[in-house]
DNA sequence: ATTAGTATTAGTAATCATTACTGTTTATAT
DNA sequence: ATATAAACAGTAATGATTACTAATACTAAT
């Protein structure tokens, strides 16, 4: 992968946040350092990124969010303000009971929780 | 909600598999049925069925996917052939755990284990 | 340093899943 | 039977993402 300039300031806007941002909310941000990136370059640049194992491409719902959190954890999704906030939750003997019992061989486990943070009722 | 042909047969179909289907899928099984009804009236009480509590959606990557197995469960998805498999997997502790510890009140566990089903490798 | 070759870009068009609109049809309560 | 509103088919619109293309910019070899 040769460097490119627009690349460079992507993986920066996302290991500078943990708000798990939108393929829209980069590009918002790219364009304050680069006024004339345009928003395919930011959805090729997050394939790549995320190719190459520098970031990683969370689901939420229907759109995608990315993440510079590369080790394994989960994630709790608030209905009222829509954040998505980092966990870690134990399943270490999820995998393997899977494959012993279903024959089921675990490379990845997404965990959502979903409910309300504590800023809201 | 008023009784309609076209629902009824939407939810026959989605009671009569346990593939998860896509919307396109149950549109294509449902035009044998009614050669006349339209994508649109598919989605669209597949939205009502689930608003209903009737069945469920569950979401798979970027696309949609429906179940009519309401009771609380997780999946696997197979990385090689694209299937959707139930499981049940232990999870009554999580909500209690991460409401003490996150004072975050969980409504719902979704969990997907990604990996490869006893027909690969 | 210059050049050549190719990855990357900006800009735009196309795709895919899903939703919204509109005039017509149909279920059902009176 | 008739009125009323829900649901319909057909189609247009949306939103997220990907594909295309001619121009630009890294980088390795001269």
């Amino acid at each position: 992968m040769r460097y490119s300039h627009q690349r460079e300031v992507i993986r920066e806007i996302i290991f500078s946040t943990n708000s798990h941002p939108t393929a829209d909310w980069v590009y918002s941000k790219a364009k304050k350092a680069l006024p004339n990136i345009s928003l395919g370059t930011v959805y090729r640049n997050l394939k790549q990124l995320t190719e190459q194992g520098v970031i990683r491409t969370i689901h939420d719902g229907s759109l995608a969010r990315y993440d510079w959190n590369k080790d394994p954890h989960d994630h709790m999704k608030c209905t009222s303000c829509g954040s998505m906030v980092d966990i870690e939750l134990p399943n270490d003997d999820l995998k393997e009971m899977v494959k012993n019992q279903h024959d089921f061989e675990v490379s990845d486990v997404e965990i959502t929780l979903i409910g309300k943070c504590n800023k809201h009722d």
